[in-house]
DNA sequence: CTAGGGTTAG
């Protein structure tokens, strides 16, 4: 392996393995660590794996990193802070080179000089060092909060990344399966799945090995960011590598498979996992009953449990708070509820997801007695609630016009130990929006997201929808417009809920010229206009007697394969009804009789 | 790896 000189800054290490292929690592290296030797080409080892700089020891540096080494050794921590001014990437990784085999040391190295100093620029190489001292020392968390920053950084390639984690293993180079499993776990947890998937793909194709645990993470945040395409390709490309398959990566294809509704190709996938050893477990019936339930298959789903017994399994938690929701889903919450006793029968207590189930759905169904009725329940049996049960009450009780038990619950929830999220501040805000004809009712909702602003909780597209809305709702659509305009600017991407939205609100202003810049606005950001915006610019033409035009939006979505529901029809009708065209009225409303839709009590 | 929460028209 050779070492050259490009320039008088900065030093490119050319990692050359004498392999069937050639890989070349860049690592900028202050050029002062290598002086004027530097000049000539500096043989060092041929490991790759070796730390390459070790030659640098007798260079500059190479005293302070003595000094700070026998410090170390000594234990005088208070006289290495005197050091921590001169620190430089390559002296941390010159340090815990030569605390290799002594974990300890290197420790006490990043603990108590490294971590300390705040501005302290790190290069990938020198993260990556104190990275695998903490993987080695079992500190993982403290590893991940690491390779989160190195990965952070920015303008830094994957293949850097990779490149550094493999360069400075100070020669212990065991550390690296472990080091590149936690790489992509972090990826995934840090919902950086495309960077996840190319490192993925980086290691396989410097055959490195990626443990089948690193491979489920990666497939399993594909699949719930609903990137099925991808996870596919992944997955083949594991197969493929020779990683040994386990039942995690069968669960997690059939979930894949579910969530395309593709629920018969379940049946082949298993058997070909069979083939390779893999079975069916528990989850994977839990997986399958939940998907089927989510689709409304109620039929299919107490199928598949029943043939549970088949292969010696139980029902079990998840199964039957799947077919709760299934049921509630359905609009069967007698039967639900008669489930809910069957699972304490069998000897299953209900938990905290069991509970929120049926509190949603009598919370859909503005069953305020009922809601309170659960919750009651669920406290007695001991069960803790959480944010998504007072989410769900603190919704219905706003919605009904009843803020102040609302408050109450959110007062309440803090007793709990819950901090009040996004949601529970959307919820919050939609309920004094919707009881906007109060006074002081909206403001009341624009100083509740200020609050949320100020405690640092993120609004999410939700709560901007929830503001756009409060905005329209009390006759201010100005103030919605410069809003969407805000979020646009800072990079949020509206989406139709947005739009639609706004453009109802600013046409009920009779705002239409405002309103068609947002439409044109959308179709050119490539969110075609639905259902619901052609009906609320419908309405806009219809309120103002405008039927030409509403017509022409008629023939228009038509056109763009877009059909007319009851809610376009009811505008039209309502729209010639005021404008005393009878005979238009009653045209529409066979023609929507004719297409099916029920008719509304206009006449 | 499997279960539960908030936003758009009338």
């Amino acid at each position: 392996m050779k070492l050259f000189l490009l320039n008088q800054k900065h030093t490119l290490a050319i990692l050359r393995t004498h392999e069937r292929y050639n890989f070349i690592t860049s690592l900028l290296i202050p050029a002062s660590k290598f002086s004027f030797r530097c000049l000539q080409t500096i043989e060092i080892s041929q490991n790759p794996y070796k730390e390459p700089f070790s030659s640098a020891t007798t260079l500059p540096d190479s005293l302070l990193v003595e000094k700070i080494v026998f410090n170390l050794k000594h234990g005088n921590v208070n006289s290495l802070l005197s050091y921590q001014l001169r620190l430089n990437p390559s002296v941390i990784v010159d340090v815990l080179c030569r605390c290799n085999g002594d974990l300890q040391l290197g420790q006490r190295f990043i603990d108590s000089l490294v971590l300390r100093g705040t501005n302290f620029k790190h290069s990938s190489v020198s993260l990556s060092a104190m990275i695998h001292v903490f993987v080695r020392s079992r500190r993982l968390s403290d590893a991940q909060a690491l390779i989160l920053r190195m990965i952070r950084r920015s303008g830094v390639s994957r293949v850097e990344v990779v490149e550094a984690l493999v360069s400075s293993t100070c020669g212990n180079c065991g550390t690296n399966n472990l080091v590149f499993d936690l790489l992509i776990r972090t990826y995934v947890q840090a919902r950086k799945l495309r960077e996840g998937t190319e490192a993925f793909r980086i290691l396989r194709s410097k055959a490195y090995f990626v443990s089948i645990n690193a491979c489920n993470s990666l497939l399993g945040g594909l699949v719930k960011i609903g990137w099925i395409e991808l996870a596919w390709e992944v997955h083949r490309e594991i197969v493929k590598s020779g990683i040994e398959l386990n039942v995690y990566t069968l669960n997690i294809m059939v979930n894949a498979l579910c969530k395309d509704g593709k629920f018969g190709d379940v049946k082949s996938f298993l058997s070909e996992m069979e083939g390779n050893g893999v079975y069916a477990d528990m989850v994977t019936y839990n997986t399958l009953i939940g998907a089927y339930c989510r689709e409304g298959l109620l039929e299919e789903a107490f199928e598949i449990m029943n043939s549970m017994a088949d292969k010696g399994l139980k029902p079990s938690l998840f199964t039957y708070n799947a077919i709760i929701n299934g049921l509630c889903k359905k609009g069967r919450y007698a039967r639900a509820k008669e489930i809910l006793i069957e699972m304490l029968n069998v000897g299953l207590s209900p938990d905290t997801t069991t509970y929120n189930t049926l509190l949603v759905e009598s919370c859909r169904r503005d069953n305020l007695s009922e809601a309170e009725q659960i919750f009651g329940e669920m406290l007695r049996q001991g069960v803790a609630p959480d944010l998504v049960s007072f989410s769900s009450l603190i919704a219905v009780f706003s919605r009904s016009r009843h803020l102040d038990q609302a408050m109450v619950y959110f007062r309440d929830m803090k007793k709990f130990g819950l901090v009040p999220d996004n949601v529970i501040y959307t919820v919050l805000m939609h309920g004094y929006c919707r009881n906007g004809n109060v006074v002081g009712h909206v403001s009341e909702a624009f100083r509740l997201w200020d609050v949320m602003i100020e405690k640092g909780i993120k609004p999410t597209l939700v709560t901007c929808n929830t503001v756009i809305k409060g905005y329209c709702r009390s006759g201010d659509s100005s103030k919605a417009d410069e809003f969407l305009g805000r979020m646009i600017a800072k990079g949020v991407a509206p989406d139709h809920i947005s739009y639609n939205t706004l453009i109802n609100g600013l046409l009920r202003e009779d705002n239409t010229d405002k309103a068609f810049l947002w439409i044109n606005k959308m179709e050119k950001d490539g969110l075609l206009p639905d259902i619901i915006t052609y009906n609320v610019v419908m309405n806009g033409f219809c309120r103002q007697g405008r039927m030409q035009e509403a017509e022409l939006v008629l023939r228009k979505m038509i056109e763009k394969g877009i059909n007319p529901d009851r809610s376009t029809y009811t505008a039209l009708i309502n729209g010639h009804v005021t404008q005393d065209n009878l005979n238009e009225a009653f045209r529409f409303h066979d023609e929507m009789l004719q297409r099916g839709f029920v008719p509304d009590d206009v006449f």
